[in-house]
DNA sequence: TCAATACATCAACTTATTTTGATCAAATCA
DNA sequence: TGATTTGATCAAAATAAGTTGATGTATTGA
């Protein structure tokens, strides 16, 4: 049995973070594997900044990490981030046990 | 195989909705099944009007149905909503394939 | 060393979301 | 009928999130 192991606020984070057409653009540009700011920026047309921004929301998240190399920052997905998330909603659903017992007629 | 039949807007709905602590809330206190407004207005101790807008929001999301009756309205949840929600999310996460394989050194 | 590139961060601004207090309509009860 | 209760909705105020343009730091290459 996996183990859920995050957090209300965590689950609130990446409900958050992902709630965004942007930072699911995002997403999408990185599910082929890993790539630079400066390519993100071009292949999304997104200012500097504002990608900038969005980067940090997903990688405070959880749902990315980055690494450094030369002048690169270079942006990776981590997918368990999500999995995770799945976890936590089927654990939301399950204490959901909606009986369908009106209260009253 | 279950079809996902949710839209990213959908999704995106779901997701902010569900981002909200005092949606949470909302969504334990009707675990056990459905609920009058003002059952909930002092379960929650909340302003009418405040909880007003929360149940709209979690319902305009589809995790809610409402049922008039005399002068109450009962609230109930869609926990299929959840469940839809996962299976986008495990289709996200699917196409993520994340080869691990960095561009550059 | 100097200029250029990559990218984070900051402050000011804009936009979106949430809260508050008030008003309104429908249902019920005296 | 008139008074009460339930709960939706609205406008204004408060708060949060996102955008912009500028500045700063690190790295590289000339």
């Amino acid at each position: 049995m996996i183990q859920n192991t995050l957090s209300t606020d965590q689950s609130r984070q990446l409900l958050k973070a992902l709630a965004d057409p942007i930072r699911l653009d995002v997403i999408h540009a990185l599910a082929e594997g890993e790539r630079c700011v400066c390519d993100l920026t071009s292949a999304l047309e997104l200012s500097q900044s504002r990608l900038s921004f969005h980067l940090r929301v997903l990688r405070e998240a959880g749902l990315l990490t980055d690494r450094q190399s030369g002048r690169w920052t270079y942006y990776r997905l981590q997918p368990q981030a999500i999995a995770e998330l799945e976890q936590w909603l089927a654990g939301l659903r399950s204490r959901c046990s909606n009986p369908a017992t009106p209260c009253s007629p």
